[in-house]
DNA sequence: TTGTCATTTCGACAATTATAGAAATGAAAA
DNA sequence: TTTTCATTTCTATAATTGTCGAAATGACAA
């Protein structure tokens, strides 16, 4: 099952305190994204690991970039993150008791 | 934020293919839970090291274990993984806007 | 073009995590 | 009580991940 591998390395991604508050941020933040200097600002944290930070989240498909002139925006990929939470609850209570 | 760390360290358990495939399975599975050894035939995976992330996954309040006479018999806190994908969502487009 | 600002890449080191064989525990069956 | 079975703990090694300063890139402004 390659979607298991895929959504592992995702959560991978969001388990770091410093990502999952980049992807809590964006989740409550202007839908049209953030830049990177407003998230630096917010979370006061070395540009470099920052940018590696962003960049993990990037490749697994959680964040989207859109480079806007000076500034990068970024912002969550909402359909990519709601296919991930509810693969979590996929055929739940499958042989039968109802827990959910 | 205390939650932000707890919630980081349930997702870094979830972000492992062996250790989602255990969840994916117990979840599917019997909601009186599921022995280990059941959980080794199915994954063909050495004892220690499923045994390894079995506690990985307990210590931050994902499973829930179960000892009954001679085996040992673990379950999703479903609950408590209920809380996990409810936080990632929360306070969506809190700014206006809707995309959830 | 020169300068400045936003962001990424490089590089090196520190820290954490994963793997699995072998030994230990602990409960039940003979 | 001896044996057997289920599971964990110990131990060591390999692999991955995190951190961040310094240098590089790439866009806009003067």
């Amino acid at each position: 099952m390659a979607s298991l591998a895929h959504h592992a390395e995702q959560l991978a991604a969001l388990g770091h305190p410093l990502r999952l508050s980049i992807v809590r941020k964006l989740v409550q933040g202007d839908v049209n994204g953030t830049a990177v200097g407003d998230l630096q600002t917010a979370l006061d944290v070395p540009w470099s690991t920052l940018s590696h930070h962003l960049e993990r989240l990037t490749v697994c498909g959680l964040l989207k970039q859109r480079p806007d002139g000076k500034y990068i925006y970024y912002r969550v990929d909402i359909a990519s993150l709601r296919k991930l939470t509810d693969y979590l609850w996929e055929d739940c209570c499958k042989g039968g008791g109802s827990c959910c």
